[in-house]
DNA sequence: CGTGCATTTGACCACCTTCAATAAAGGTGG
DNA sequence: CCACCTTTATTGAAGGTGGTCAAATGCACG
């Protein structure tokens, strides 16, 4: 049922690669829940997802709303966050290739999901998912370990919130990308492509894009990064940058 | 492999009533992740499991040491918390009867657990209920959902901590006890039992004891709570605390 | 009844926010 | 390709919420 939608990554068209049409020629196989499959297995997961694809801001999912689908990120960026009644926003994670959302339960999406860049995601009936645990328990396992991976970054992330302060939090952050940088893609170990605006890096780190920015310029002082022009920024010390980050 | 140790509700002692020994007789069996067993399946949980308990302050395990065991909480009230470097720290959550911790791995647990008061626990060794899931899918599935709903929470925590206010953080933390009251226990419904210190309260909610300590008195000011003696305070107008807490 | 710890209350201060202005970047049409 | 407009980011000044420091009160336990 997948579609030939038209690939690319996160940092570039790949022009002239050959769209991929099924999961065994997935582009993020074997960095998701899929890499535990085989050939033949992966066949069944083909069987009950599809391709789709979304232009910056639009909107995947809204919190609340019924949850059908679960996703999985091929390429891009993705914001998931929770609102307070009077337009206050948490971002809750940004998620890239690899990534996915939507599998919790209790009648509808706990948060909500935009695309930041272009994305393509892998779309799945979550029912058919759940079935899919019956015939492929090494699935349920992956599923299960990504989970309480997530909970070790949800913790991670409480203690940012709670207990550290703005520049902390800012370094905190810068590092963590520097990690996902390193894993994926194009471009040079000391750099860091940011795709989101100061707006949703505040709305991450529960400030205001105002002290996001200062504590920018703080770094960039500091000698600790340098402001490349446009989406990257380089990152000078990051010795320095995660002693910041993690308190001393 | 259970002991019989004597079993104890958060509440109070319930003297007299007959020390459970095994799995099927287990104080908890029908809100835990075992809820899904049947009697003959439950019998491969007490193979792997046994009975542990620990007084207050006493520590189950700590942030980064290897994970062996992973922990039901059968009675009483464990927080599981972060710390950086410096001392500063943030309670991830606090676990009753019924709750789990310590499944997640990466090599190492990514939190420490105390008790708060006495607790009774049930430890099983990790490897060998990740044997278990083979013959008994229905367990990982459920253990699955209950990650899922740690997720959830954590994203509620998240916006929380990051966008909450004082008044509005402690009327979130005083709204979720109450639930939590209204399923287990013997107090009335419009009294919770918090066992923690006000030092615990602050590091859940990324404040200071003196500012949970005033925003206590400005609610009890505005009589929407009344400060009973030692550990239970009355909620007065559980409506307006869950209107606060949600940001109006 | 005195000691020790937890909690409350008070006064002051700092970090981050709010409000406001300026600068830079991006997109559209001439 | 540049002018114009809109959006986003930076910088500045002032204010407030919650933190820090300190003292007082309450409470449990010997």
């Amino acid at each position: 049922m997948n579609s030939t939608a038209h690939m690319q990554s996160s940092l570039g068209n790949i022009d002239g690669a050959p769209a991929a049409s099924a999961c065994n020629l997935c582009i993020v196989r074997k960095i998701t829940m899929c890499s535990v499959l085989n050939d033949e297995e992966i066949q069944q997961m083909s069987d009950i997802s599809d391709d789709i694809s979304y232009q910056p801001n639009e909107v995947v999912c809204t919190e609340g709303e019924t949850a059908k689908y679960m996703f999985n990120v091929r390429s891009g960026c993705v914001r998931i966050s929770k609102m307070l009644p009077d337009g206050r926003r948490q971002i809750i994670g940004f998620l890239f290739a690899g990534d996915f959302f939507g599998l919790s339960t209790g009648g509808g999406h706990s948060y909500s999901a935009e695309a930041i860049i272009d994305i393509n995601l892998c779309r799945m009936s979550r029912e058919k998912l759940f079935e899919n645990f019956k015939k492929l328990p090494s699935l349920g396992e992956k599923i299960l370990d990504m989970s309480q991976a997530n909970l070790n970054d949800a913790a991670d992330k409480m203690l940012l919130l709670g207990r550290k302060n703005a520049k902390e939090k800012l370094c905190s952050f810068l590092s963590a990308m520097s990690k996902k940088s390193a894993q994926n893609n194009e471009i040079p170990d000391d750099k860091i492509y940011l795709p989101m605006s100061r707006s949703d890096i505040a709305d991450f780190l529960g400030l205001t894009i105002e002290t996001v920015s200062r504590q920018f310029t703080i770094l960039a002082n500091d000698n600790i990064i340098a402001m490349d022009k446009s989406p990257t920024i380089e990152l000078l010390d990051l010795e320095r940058l995660k002693l910041i980050a993690s308190g001393e």
